[in-house]
DNA sequence: AGTTGACCTGGAGCGCGCTCCAGGTCGTAC
DNA sequence: GTACGACCTGGAGCGCGCTCCAGGTCAACT
């Protein structure tokens, strides 16, 4: 199957504009092209959009993205080089994962001083101004 | 107790250009000076300024801190919105760590294929591209 | 034949969150 | 008295990750 650009953006959550610059900074094989001249997207091409779309969610810079592209053009001979790399982001992730659930029991805890001072609670009232 | 820019900077981990930054877009209410016109930052200052470092952590835009800021400025009336602030923030920091956790899976599952590579399995060649 | 609409290119512009700079004032140490 | 270093101000600049725009091509529909 082959998608226009049109439908690649719709399949992986990215804007035209984006799919268009994720190929100009070489984070994306350059697709096919159908008789017109209009990009065709394939499956595989999705597929590695879809890995891109997680890689960005986890946080990683374009930077490091395009690294771990360029790896990958080189084939089989690079896989050490890039699993080193996700080794790496797993890494970042657990840590951050960490960061925001401390920061989770701070908001927790502001909350419930909230709470406290809906009831009432009048000794709390320098709190609630922090 | 109070401190020096640069000792401010140095507890709160933010530069010195960010405090005063911080500062000039009323994240902060202008410290007190000395009797040289230098900023002292005072104890409260340095709390408030642990917690915005939380709020940046957990991904509030600067767009909303100000506003929980301006809120607090207002005092006690004002505690129904920050709290309400703060909540739809912890609702926000518990979707970030599902999504992130949901990537870490992934990761997982790519190293995974990484490391039989390297044993050799030949058959993840083509996983290996991806 | 004309209009529409999806797509193309190269390049400019934007919002965010800082970061840096020039040029100046103070207070302390020598 | 002068050199130094920390601080001051207003404003420019930056890296990131898009996003938008002008001006053009092409295929399909009426």
């Amino acid at each position: 199957m082959s998608y226009s650009i049109a439908e690649a953006a719709r399949r992986s959550g990215l804007s035209i504009d984006t799919l268009r610059y994720y190929e100009r900074i070489d984070l994306l094989e350059p697709p096919a092209r159908d008789a017109a001249g209009r990009r065709a997207y394939s499956d595989e091409d999705l597929a590695w959009l879809t890995f891109l779309t997680r890689l960005r969610t986890t946080g990683m810079p374009i930077r490091r993205m395009r690294e771990y592209a360029k790896l990958r053009r080189r084939g089989l001979a690079s896989a050490g080089r890039r699993k080193a790399i996700l080794v790496e982001q797993r890494g970042a992730v657990a840590e951050r994962i960490a960061e925001l659930q401390a920061c989770l029991e701070v908001l927790d805890y502001k909350i419930d001083n909230y709470d406290r001072i809906e009831k009432g609670d009048a000794a709390l009232t320098r709190e609630a101004s922090a």
